[in-house]
DNA sequence: CTCAGAAATCTAAGCGCTTAGATTCTTACT
DNA sequence: AGTAAGAATCTAAGCGCTTAGATTTCTGAG
């Protein structure tokens, strides 16, 4: 079964073979009639141009990356298809931050007749992973902290990419969103709406996002007149180290009237440590999380949160790519995406 | 920005340029000395491998392809995305079958160092849609149905391809998943474990699926002596389809012991619709679905069901396609995968 | 010190397509 | 009929890599 090239199509249709690739790639340069041969010639051999040639030949392969965190892909898939028998963890079951960013890039690459290339190939002894992807796509998506700094280097010497999230950088354009106003307003409801007092914070500042989601959280503290408590440490998606914040928080002598957590998966585990401890939310204590992530909208009491625009994270990445791959550098920084209060009814009944 | 390439890394190094692509693909080829060399000049001028012209030389690209329908991208996401204010429909905040399954497929490729290319290009005027995507890649899975006959014929002549569900094919392979059995095991437990005499079933027989299940219902009541009922239609996806079949049902002389729907979704509007009438699932009458989707498990009551092994599916898919690629083509049709029962309470409560 | 054989490297020919620029065929006028 | 301008087609030169097979360099036994 040998491939079927330009050249089979172009003998049997009578013709040279730029005029099969003009039949194509540029149908209003050829005759009605020759193209009708041509078309017919390549449906009866069964043509399919080789995306390799035609990516070698004009230097660009119409296809855009997506890079991001290995681990997305739980670990304990390492093993041959058939031992599959145990359903995927819990946490896996609910579709993350990264599967709803990655919605939105599939939208908007197909919009722009882009082909999407999932990062793929494990890593060779010598290319790093992410150098394997590089070389296949015009252009690059990256998640925060996916890139080291050296892959980042290498491949935008190559070609443009985008970052989402992080901090902004001369080599790569980012996609940002505005962690700060989305906790601002949050915690501002929070006192506003509900009247609550004394605070309690749980999360980290490991990376720019948290950074900006408590300086929202101080601003509107400090706003409203209130005492700013300190970070109660947590780490995202390890709900162990949300359990030990709670019980820290519960040993305090008094007990806070909210407690604002930096993420709902960390939100959501809080909520059940408080169950455990027989206190009632929002009743007891309020609980607020930060992404708007499904499980939250689905449980029980509905978690007040502040909703980020995963999808929309995609598709601008993808526009913005587009345009850098077009040459179009669109001028400069794109303003942060604004996230949006989603009020449940863990933060009161108010 | 001109592209660095083998010709530059070859000259820095001071090699020629078969020795820069020993030392990327073969490096036990080469002198410890200079493959050190020629990875310090590759690291120095920032050289990324294009896969474009990797894969015309050998022939192949190392990227499988997955096919899926269009409409799983809703349609009203055919605007700019600046414009993407609106969260996206309720029916999409759940994975579905096709990401379960795409997420096996991820999986899979990944261990065996695939890239992988998501259906990308919208279709051209002259070649279909799949098409584009077949000339990227070694191999394509494609959903049942995606697929039409044409173009199967013509992919198939360049490349080997997986089907999902479906009829069996001469041109293609097939990942089958023994529907009849599932639907078997249900039927019999709602027999057996509850006793349930009168049944009425909700759903449709357009796919070979449709109908496997529809047998396995057939069998499993003929086995325990009980009048077989006829298909109330009702469509997947179709929601107000299965509130007519409800209503139907509920006009009935008499109400029967359960409904057994053909998916999950199905079920579930279906608790919905006789809740509306004032019924009390299971005590006045056992629902059941099939599918095994995340909103049925978080569903009160519990929804029993039939969990396909969708991630599975997709592993399994890529293991057989990686075979047919290597030109091992395995023999025979693979076994179809099985279903397991999950039992919920929406059965009943015995 | 020689020389065969192995190891390392190189030369050169593609892989299947695109696309300037050259050539040939049409068409519409004079 | 003759011709110039367009339209249609063709010729041929790459695109950046891989890989036989040729060539050179190294190694160690005699």
């Amino acid at each position: 079964m040998r491939k079927v090239t330009v050249y089979d199509v172009a003998e049997l249709a009578g013709v040279s073979i730029a005029t099969v690739s003009f039949a194509f790639t540029r149908p209003d340069k050829v005759k009605a009639e020759t193209l009708r041969n041509v078309m017919a010639a390549a449906d009866q051999l069964g043509y399919v141009p080789s995306a390799s040639a035609r990516g070698l030949a004009r230097g660009r392969t119409g296809a855009i990356g997506i890079y991001s965190y290995d681990y997305l892909l739980d670990p304990d898939h390492d093993k041959p298809a058939t031992d599959t028998r145990t359903p995927a963890p819990d946490g896996r079951l609910f579709p993350l931050y990264a599967d709803e960013v990655q919605r939105g890039v599939q939208i908007e690459c197909r919009r722009r007749g882009y082909a999407l290339m999932l990062g793929g190939n494990r890593a060779s002894d010598h290319l790093p992973h992410v150098i394997e992807v590089a070389g296949r796509v015009d252009g690059l998506i990256a998640f925060a902290g996916a890139l080291t700094d050296g892959a980042r280097r290498q491949v935008t010497a190559r070609i443009p990419v985008v970052e989402l999230g992080g901090l902004e950088r001369d080599d790569a354009r980012t996609v940002l969103v505005d962690n700060e106003s989305g906790m601002f307003d949050l915690a501002r409801h929070l006192v506003e709406q509900h009247g609550h007092q004394r605070f309690a914070y749980v999360g980290e500042l490991g990376t720019e996002e948290f950074k900006a989601r408590r300086r929202g959280f101080e601003r509107a503290l400090g706003a409203g007149g209130i005492t700013v408590p300190d970070v109660v440490p947590a780490h995202a998606g390890d709900d162990a180290s949300t359990l030990r914040a709670v019980a820290e928080i519960l040993a305090l002598p008094q007990l806070p009237d909210a407690i604002v957590c930096d993420t709902d998966q960390s939100a959501l585990a809080a909520i059940v440590a408080l169950r455990t401890a027989g206190l009632r939310v929002p009743d007891d204590v309020a609980v607020t999380g930060f992404d708007g992530i499904l499980a939250g909208r689905l449980a029980t009491p509905v978690l007040t949160t502040v909703l980020q625009p995963m999808e929309q994270v995609g598709r601008v990445a993808v526009e913005i790519l587009a345009g850098a791959i077009d040459g179009r550098d669109d001028a400069g920084p794109a303003l942060p995406l604004t996230c949006s209060l989603f009020v449940g009814s863990s933060c009161g009944t108010h």
